[in-house]
DNA sequence: GTAGTACCTCAACCTGACTTCAGGTCAAGA
DNA sequence: TCTTGACCTGAAGTCAGGTTGAGGTACTAC
């Protein structure tokens, strides 16, 4: 059992945060004794499962939902399934375009590096898209398609 | 030259989004004719870099920073080219991430796969983490370390 | 016994990124 | 002529996801 300091640092999310997630609901297993909360290794879980569905791209409100069923047992499996299985091809998607973004961003990072070194971005900018390296015309392509 | 109409069906961004961006200063290089805003090649690709540091993760503030760095000529070429290699490390850093998250929403998507198809997560609890099959292990670990 | 630290609550506040709204211009077509 | 649609402005509103602050408890260390 730890408590919520304890947990704050191992996972890096402030008390207060800790706290707010309590109060939406996302602990619902959360035991207390005379007030203090006290986190169990199913807390700890249930706290990575927040943190990756959060960062998949769910609001906290349907996080809650998903404690919820949890807590209703067997019956809801098929829910849950679905939606981490909904939650797989968001992430696919957010994947594809992460990529797309870090197609872009080394274009960039070639073209200031070009303009740099040659003191300007008038020797770069007549190279757009015809004239650019083989490799770097490849990341410009896939982030203007 | 487009309108604002026409740029918003084209990127799929609210009209008011646009204008929004505007005022913020995003787009330093728009004109307008009688109050009425046309974007040019140059305003689009600045709307592509717009989207792309957003997704990236910087704020509006900073991207407009950088908006004016580009106004300011070849001074600031050194400032901009490290601007983009800060990013290109925050999106290799938020690639990580996101492969993490999808291992859990894999691995996930197992344990309720056999959890829905035995009718009981009971009989699926015991196994973890040590009678996981191997692929679904290296999911698990990978989304616990 | 008092200072410090970690915990607690509840309500109010904050921030970023938009969105909505009221009220107005302007050009084209019926 | 008049109505429709696309554009405009500035101010106010919204929403998620926290954070802050005031005021309080409880235990330990000096």
């Amino acid at each position: 059992m730890y408590t919520i300091g304890q947990v704050s640092q191992q996972f890096n999310i402030s008390v207060s945060t800790l706290r707010y997630y309590d109060k939406e609901g996302l602990l619902p297993q959360l035991k207390r004794v005379s007030g203090i909360r006290y986190f169990s290794e199913k807390d700890l879980e249930a706290l990575r499962v927040i943190e990756c569905l959060k960062r998949s791209g769910l609001e906290i409100k349907t996080i809650c939902q998903f404690m919820k069923w949890c807590e209703l047992g067997n019956e809801t499996l098929p829910k849950r399934k679905e939606l981490f299985e909904k939650q797989k091809r968001v992430v696919e998607e957010e994947m594809k375009q992460l990529q797309k973004v870090y197609e872009m961003i080394s274009y960039k990072c070639w073209y200031y590096g070009e303009s740099v070194k040659l003191g300007s971005e008038e020797y770069v900018t007549p190279k757009i898209p015809e004239g650019l390296p083989i490799h770097i015309k490849k990341s410009y392509d896939a982030a203007h398609q």
